[in-house]
This record gives C-alpha cells, sequence and structure tokens, in this order.
DNA sequence: TACTAATCGTGCTACGATGCACCAAAATGC
DNA sequence: GCATTTTGGTGCATCGTAGCACGATTAGTA
C-alpha cells in the first residue's frame, strides 16, 4: 500500500527531485544529498554517476527546503533609508559583494524614518527569512534596533551607531569628522557658518555637530543649524533661504555630499560662485564629489571598509552568537577640491 | 511512546512556534495556524484567544516552513548591471515600492555582462529561492532569459528586450527615442553628431542608433559611434578622446544620461562650454538630469511606468503562468533643458 | 422526533531537503 | 581465521507550517 503510493508518486510537477536522481541513477534519495555535497563518504564512481544524473535531469536542490531544514537563509537583510541615494548605493555594491563571496544573498529592506516602529515591519524581520540584519538607518529615538536584538536576531548597526546597545557597530569617527570640516572652514578664515544636517536623531548628525562645535569654541547659533533628510533637495531648498536672508553665511557645511551638491546647484542657480561667494563642504566623499562639475571638498569617509567590515561582522555574530561585541571605528581625512576658499 | 516524546520535546531554541502557541491556547497547531490567518471556520472568540496567547509568547510564523508548505516564496529577483547607477536606483525604488504593496519582497542580483552564462548564477536562480524575475539586464547575445523561460520560472524583460522570445517584454519605443534626439539635433542644424552609446549588444541602443539614422537618412558613420558600458567614466573618457581629435563634432548623443553627464564633464574639463562648443543629449531624464549644474536636454522614458509595470506583470505571470504574453512599449518625449544649441 | 446542515474544530500528512543511526561488504590486524 | 575497522552506502525522522479528510457539537427543518 504504502509502497505503491510512493512509486506512483512521480513528480506532478515537472521539477527534477532528489528522489528523481535517485531513481535514475540507481542509488538512494540521501546519496544523491550528499553525493552533490561532496560528502567524503561517497565514493567518486558513485558521486560522478549521481552528477550525471542530476545534470541529466536538470536538478536543483530546493533551497526553500535545505533552509528549513539546516534552519538559516543564508540571507541578510540589509536597511537602507532610500534606494535612490548615491551614498547607499555605494555602500550597497560593496556590501554586496562581500556577502556575496561569502555566500550570502541580500534583501533590501526599504526602511523610511516615518515607518518607524510599525509592528508589521518587526514581524517581517522576525520570521526566519534572514539570518542577520545590517541596519545602516538606525536612529537614536527607535527602539527597533533593540527589539530585534532582544528577539535573537543578529544585526549590526553600520554607518550610525544608538549609545548602549550590546550590539557590533561598524561606523565612522564622526566627531574627528566634524572636527576636520569645521578646523578646514576656520582655518581658511571663516567666522560665519551654516550647517545643513539629517535628522537631528541620527547619530552622525549629532556626532559631526559635535566635533565642529569642538572646533568652534561655540555651538552652532541655532538659526545657523539646519535638518532634513539626507536629500539633494534638501540641500537646494536649505541653501536657497540661507542665501535668500539678510544675512547669509560664508560657508556652508552639509551632513553629507549628496545634500552638498543640493547646495551648490542652489547656489550656481541663484548666481552665486562656489567658492568664490560661499564655500561648502560635504561628507562622505562618494564618486559624484569628484566630477568635474562639482569637485567638491569633503571629509571622506572610507566607505568600502565599512561596507566590507559590516559584511564581516554581520556573518562572525551569525556563525558565532555568543562571541565578543566589535566596535569598529574608521578614521576619517579631508579630501580637498574646488569649493571651499577664504570668504571674500 | 509517541505521546510521551511529543511531550518533551519542547521548544530547545526560545523561538515560540504554532504549537507552542497551540498548547498555551489550549487548542490544536492547525486551529493556531488558521485563527492567525483569518479563516472563517475559527470563530471569533477562539481567534482572540489564540491571537492572545501568540502576542504573549512573542510567535511568529516561521516564512521558510510557511514557504515549503506553500512551494512559493514571495520574494522576486530583480537582475540588475550595477547598483551604484543613478538609473537603476531609480528604477529599483519605484519597482521595490510597487512589489512591497502586493506583498513581496525582492532580492537584488547584480549582474555584470562579464558574469555571462555562469552556471552557478543560472542555479541560484532555479532553486525556488525566487518566484519569479525581473530582468533589466537581458542581451541580444545572452541565452541566460531564454535558459530560464525553459525552465518555466516567470520573467518579465524590463528596460532591454530580446526578440522572438515568449515572455513579457516592458520596455520603452526606443525607436522612436533615437528619432527624437536626431531630429532635435539636426533641426538645431547640427550635421556632424557623435554617439556614445551602451553595450552593442543591448536592444537599448540598437533600437536608439537605428531611429537616429532613419532621421539621418544615413548610418553614423563607424568612427562617430562609441560602445561602453553606461557609465559616467565611459561618458567622460569617449568625450575626451573625441574633443583630443583634430576634427570634433557639434553634438554627441549619449545612450543615457549617466553616460550624458560625463560627456558634460568631460567637455567643461577641457574648457569647452555645453552648449556653446558642443551639444549634448541624454535618454531616460533621471533626477540628476534636472539638477541645476547639468540641466541636460535629454528624451524623457517614463522610468517609473516601466518599474511599476514590470513589477505588475511579473506578479501577474506568476499567478497565471498561462495567460496570454504581454508587451508594453511606452512612449517616450524629449525635454529640453539647456545643453543643446545650434553649432557655431 | 429524527434527519440534515452548519459551525467549529482536530489529527495526520506533505512540502523536499539534511542528518543521524545503522548496516553490509571489504579491508585490516594479530 | 576470527574480531575489528573502514568504506560506502541505506532508511527513517525531522525542520515548522498549511491543507485535507474527517469528527463532534449545535442549530435548523420537515
Amino acid at each position: 500500500m504504502s509502497e505503491q503510493r510512493d512509486a506512483l508518486k512521480e513528480n506532478s510537477s515537472n521539477r527534477a527531485l532528489s528522489r528523481d536522481v535517485a531513481l535514475a541513477a540507481g542509488v538512494s534519495q540521501s546519496t544523491v544529498s550528499r553525493a552533490l555535497r561532496d560528502d567524503p563518504r561517497i565514493s567518486s564512481t558513485t558521486r560522478e554517476r549521481v552528477r550525471q544524473a542530476a545534470e541529466q535531469l536538470g536538478y536543483v536542490p530546493n533551497r526553500v527546503a535545505r533552509n528549513l531544514r539546516e534552519r538559516r537563509s543564508r540571507v541578510v537583510g540589509v536597511m537602507v533609508q532610500d534606494i535612490d541615494n548615491a551614498f547607499y548605493t555605494q555602500l550597497l555594491a560593496d556590501m554586496h559583494q562581500e556577502l556575496l563571496v561569502a555566500g550570502y544573498a541580500f534583501t533590501l529592506i526599504v526602511d523610511p524614518l516615518h515607518l518607524r516602529s510599525d509592528v508589521t515591519r518587526l514581524r517581517n524581520l522576525l520570521d526566519a527569512s534572514f539570518d542577520g540584519l545590517i541596519i545602516t538607518t538606525a536612529t537614536l529615538d527607535s527602539d527597533a534596533p533593540e527589539a530585534l536584538h532582544r528577539r535573537g536576531i543578529p544585526i549590526v548597526l553600520s554607518v550610525r551607531s544608538i549609545p548602549g546597545l550590546e550590539v557590533d557597530i561598524v561606523e565612522s569617527d564622526n566627531v574627528a569628522a566634524g572636527q576636520l570640516a569645521a578646523r578646514h572652514l576656520v582655518s581658511l578664515g571663516h567666522r560665519d557658518i551654516a550647517a545643513i544636517m539629517g535628522p537631528e536623531v541620527t547619530s552622525t548628525t549629532q556626532h559631526r555637530i559635535v566635533g565642529a562645535n569642538q572646533v568652534l569654541g561655540h555651538s552652532l547659533p541655532p538659526e545657523r543649524v539646519f535638518n532634513g533628510p539626507y536629500s539633494h533637495e534638501s540641500g537646494h531648498s536649505h541653501c536657497r533661504r540661507l542665501l535668500q536672508g539678510d544675512r547669509p553665511p560664508t560657508a556652508i557645511m552639509a551632513a553629507n555630499d549628496v545634500i552638498a551638491i543640493g547646495v551648490i546647484d542652489a547656489a550656481r542657480q541663484m548666481g552665486y560662485s562656489v567658492p568664490d561667494d560661499i564655500s561648502v563642504i560635504g561628507f562622505d566623499d562618494i564618486h559624484m564629489a569628484s566630477w568635474h562639475s562639482f569637485r567638491l571638498t569633503t571629509v571622506r569617509q572610507d566607505t568600502k571598509a565599512i561596507a566590507v567590515q559590516s559584511a564581516r561582522r554581520l556573518i562572525e555574530r551569525i556563525e558565532d552568537p555568543d562571541g565578543p561585541v566589535t566596535h569598529d571605528k574608521y578614521p576619517v581625512s579631508l579630501t580637498m577640491r574646488a569649493t571651499t576658499a577664504p570668504p571674500k
């Protein structure tokens, strides 16, 4: 009865299964599984026979079944704020490469700030789809990373950090970055500096402001600090408003290069020359910053190292959940190009 | 014996399973599964009891197990040439949005041309990880799409197409795009036009050249046509070489905006004024094209419509594998900005 | 009343792979 | 020559969920 059913059970879809290969090669299904994974207990002649049968039938092991059995998916989620942003795409390209060679695929999780703390979203991250998460969207007021950590899913905070959370962090020394930018502008003679930053709740923005204030010897006045998204549009509109005011600053520090380029565009559009009329400095040093049309002076962070290291740290964490927690902090440097000069 | 084993089988990891919820709620595992999916056969009181137990235990259904059982993953793969390219990121952002609302996640598959026909890669696409694929990297000489199609995995060719393949295609009318660009340049008085295109094996490049030639009344001379990747660097280096030659063209048609911006950068860098000394026209109309520093005249394609429709077509194909094959071809239009002018 | 229909569940199996326990035959040791 | 190890496999349980076939009440109806 039972064997009759089994014998009849042939492949209702046209997809070849390991048992079909087993039948064709005259071995057991277990042997097929082992042969194809180069288990030493299978002789090379058998292995070859299985290989050929598999090839013949076009057999490809079902990843979902393997994932269930092995209780891992070899997929990691990467949370970003926005796909269409040059900084993130550079980061993603390098992360992708590093994860790929380690045998992991990655799924993008686009996580705009305004969707914060959505319950459904957290559920999707906890449903065993992912072996781990790289979070580049951590904000100081978000409890999602902590919630995920408590649930035991391996996470790495990349680019941005949250203090007091016992998880791996990979970031730049953003205080030093703020210092570098401010020191450069001050050394050129600038005294009236405006800052167009990212959201206040991001560690990057806070640390860079702290660093800048340290160098300036005082806090930037509130009317000279603007917060907004990390977008071209934000740089553009804030710059417009600044230049339309009655006492424009002599220099603008932007929270990243994308914003800085928005600033440059707005300044040019209003007939200002950069750097003759106003200096602009960015952060990151994305590829675009070096394009001739911008030649942006910027504080370089080692985006590639952060991408690669984030991937590595996550993989280590997945493979050893109880290993020591790490905190990588990469140095930054000043890349001088053509958007800063002494004030007039 | 058997029930003893079952009773002892408690949750070796700390993750709650549906049977744990069942135990807590005093119902069967099946009932938990059904209650949480709002099956009408479960009374609202029982459903509520199950809900609370699930909440209490922090139960999240295991997606991998569900995928195996349902024989679908609700994940689609999106193949792109290069993440770090403004055109693709715009496309991806809209695809992502559309897939998300339909309940699909997506995994990026970066597929540089030089990895073409890698067997391992195809295996990864056939291992049931994906319910379907959106392919934006089809080349005329690649047999991968056909191989995937023969294996029965739902695919949609997006942006680029391959003739003679019975699969859904979503693209722009690229012949018309080539015509528009050429007509615009010709009407301005340009006679010596160079083209910096993408790889010869892409349908977009071929169709645009065909359209341009139709308007010109002859084929662009081979020494005026350049093929290369769709990158800033390609536009930059080809433009340099053109302008260093002894008879530079009066206009350059670039295969897309990213290349066109590379062209503009190179021209400016060499002291040429755009459009006074040389006109530049692109394709796509990515956000960046409208930035003040470029104000690129370009042939607009409806990238968002292509992204959204590609996602929809794939989902339709997944849900009805035998439905009629579709071919969407979107109209294009000329966006005139500030990089084209009559030749001197 | 007795019979049908509806309501609300339960129990068992299947999805397709991996891994453990086991086993037969050949090789090896003393 | 008999016990022991090695080699090269097999068979069954298992991962955690969903679906099918069926069962036990309760409600409805002639």
